[in-house]
DNA sequence: CTGAAAGCGCTAACAA
DNA sequence: TTGTTAGCGCTTTCAG
């Protein structure tokens, strides 16, 4: 017999009990005299036989499923920040025994909500209408990694401005005042956060802010390139850099490494992200790291009390980052 | 009304037609007449409805969705060769307007079969068990990565035995005698592939095979480290080292760099996989390239003949890899 | 071109 | 503790 055609009636059969004891066998075995579960269990395996789960779905049993959507872009596979979201993600809900269903939505929205319970969304880039429409179909959602403060909705974000304002305050405190700012891609919330946070702690320590100092660089090498070049061929050259990722960061060291620049004597490094790729001959990165399995592990919790109307209470939740010490900041 | 609860039933009601109609207008909606569409089209806007996949699937339809099933290792997050396995079939699919259900296992086998019309297994580290399992249950599947010669299963798989050759035949042409190899894992088919390629062109070039030059780094940069220390701290250092991996080979650059040995001058390196991750400050690592990208809709294309049943013949395929000449090779 | 009605395989009352 | 049975929301004959 075709093992994909095994239905509940024919388990039944075979064990000489009834559909109903079968389904019990599935969801609650404990509820069976030990000779029945144990009569079902071996037709089952006889026959091997794997209920239908849009059957199951649709008598009205749970899916244990949530979804994760990312909005997809250019190099999201060698993004580490989405990555380590989708990480996150996975590793929270297998402990919770709830299956993922990742949707990673290009230019047309595919998401089929009836596939899941609740929806975490994660808003890399900018992507407010397609969480509308989510918001619109009354599916439980929450939503990482950027703060949605105007919505009905939860969320778990992590304190870029906090980030920015310390990796600047580190630097401060250090000595430097010639500090410079590679910033982000400044249409996205947490970029512009971290220049706030420069921003501030540069005002906090009496530093003049030097617009020649900040440059977008849109999380990119290339970019993070020419704006060294250019900020490196005036005069009055930065002794410290923030960066607003790892990846900008890098680029600043292997740039430092050309012009002889030495790192962190002549000039320090400090990044964002605490990526691992980013590894130079040996070199360590000092940097800011982002709580992003905690953000992860609350999220899925959030969702879960949602899911279950256990608290359905909108929750807000800020994460801090925190401060890597490692060589290509001067700690003299 | 909530919309999570809108049924075909309310669309047909709302429309004034039955229910009959409105499941066609779903799946074909050109054989209703042009005003009942249109009428249907409006309730369905009205109501926002949404069919119910599991109900959709129940009855018979189509789910239109394959699942690509990978191991599930430590690194794989950073692994170039599984995530670009990834981006390639979600790509494949995604031209062929189905949907992608990716499910990495780690120790339990909680694929559900039954949400998937077919299943690509990407055999990325050995996992027959696995794949038998599959098998059993008498689902379409199409394995890449892998070569399974002694099952009735069809693949596509990379000839690495091929590409192993062709690496070291080319640093042989360019009269290096001395070569050395940082294997793989060889516990892994394709490690081991490499290694027999390595081998038989260093046989066809008449070059005396030396162990000491054959060194397992298990694809780990740290133990490729390892590997060179020893290698070099020996009187007869090689003049050529073919690493089974990219990530292996930028290693040897950096050892190279800190030894003060000239690359390629004094030491010539060629990689293996083409991963952009691996630059070396404006080094380009001379490599060869798999067919990762074609390997995917290859598989896809077979997987959907299967599903199908247009093509259910089983097909083993074999796809050569490319030489791609950059800066790591002396040509002189 | 359209409607009525019979399931798809399972869960969850309700009864026994 | 177990069986009977009414759906879940949709697709698909089969008539008309």
């Amino acid at each position: 017999m075709n093992p994909r055609k095994v239905t509940i009636i024919d388990v039944a059969r075979e064990a000489g009990v009834s559909i109903a004891s079968v389904s019990r066998f599935l969801n609650n075995p404990s509820i069976l005299r030990k000779s029945s579960r144990e009569r079902i269990q071996e037709a089952v395996k006889k026959l091997n036989y794997r209920p239908l789960i849009h059957a199951q779905r649709l008598a009205g049993g749970k899916l244990d499923t949530f979804g994760l959507i990312i909005p997809g872009y250019e190099g999201i596979f060698y993004s580490f920040y989405a990555l380590e979201i989708i990480r996150g993600v996975s590793l929270a809900l297998e402990r919770k025994n709830i299956d993922l269903h990742i949707n990673i939505f290009w230019d047309k929205d595919n998401f089929k909500a009836s596939l899941v319970d609740g929806v975490i969304f994660a808003d890399i880039i900018n992507n407010r209408n397609q969480l509308l429409r989510l918001l619109r179909q009354k599916i439980p959602t929450v939503v990482i990694n950027r703060k949605v403060e105007d919505l009905d909705v939860s969320f778990v974000a992590v304190d870029n401005f906090k980030g920015g304002y310390e990796a600047t305050n580190f630097l401060a405190k250090h000595g430097h005042r010639k500090i410079a700012h590679l910033c982000g891609d400044l249409s996205v919330q947490c970029a512009k956060e971290r220049l706030d946070g420069y921003r501030e702690a540069l005002k906090n320590n009496n530093i003049p802010i030097k617009e020649q100092y900040i440059k977008a660089a849109g999380f990119s090498r290339v970019l993070a390139r020419e704006a060294l070049k250019e900020m490196f061929s005036s005069s009055n050259t930065p002794t410290a850099i923030f960066a607003a990722s790892d990846e900008m960061a890098q680029e600043v060291l292997g740039f430092a490494r050309e012009k002889g620049i030495d790192v962190p004597q002549d000039l320090s490094v400090i990044g964002f992200d605490d990526n691992p790729h980013c590894v130079h001959d040996g070199f360590s990165l000092t940097t800011v790291r982002q709580p992003l399995g905690k953000m992860a592990y609350t999220a899925v919790d959030i969702l879960k009390d949602l899911v279950d109307e256990k608290n359905t209470s909108i929750r807000k939740i800020i994460l801090a980052p925190e401060i890597i010490i490692r060589d290509t900041v001067n700690l003299a």
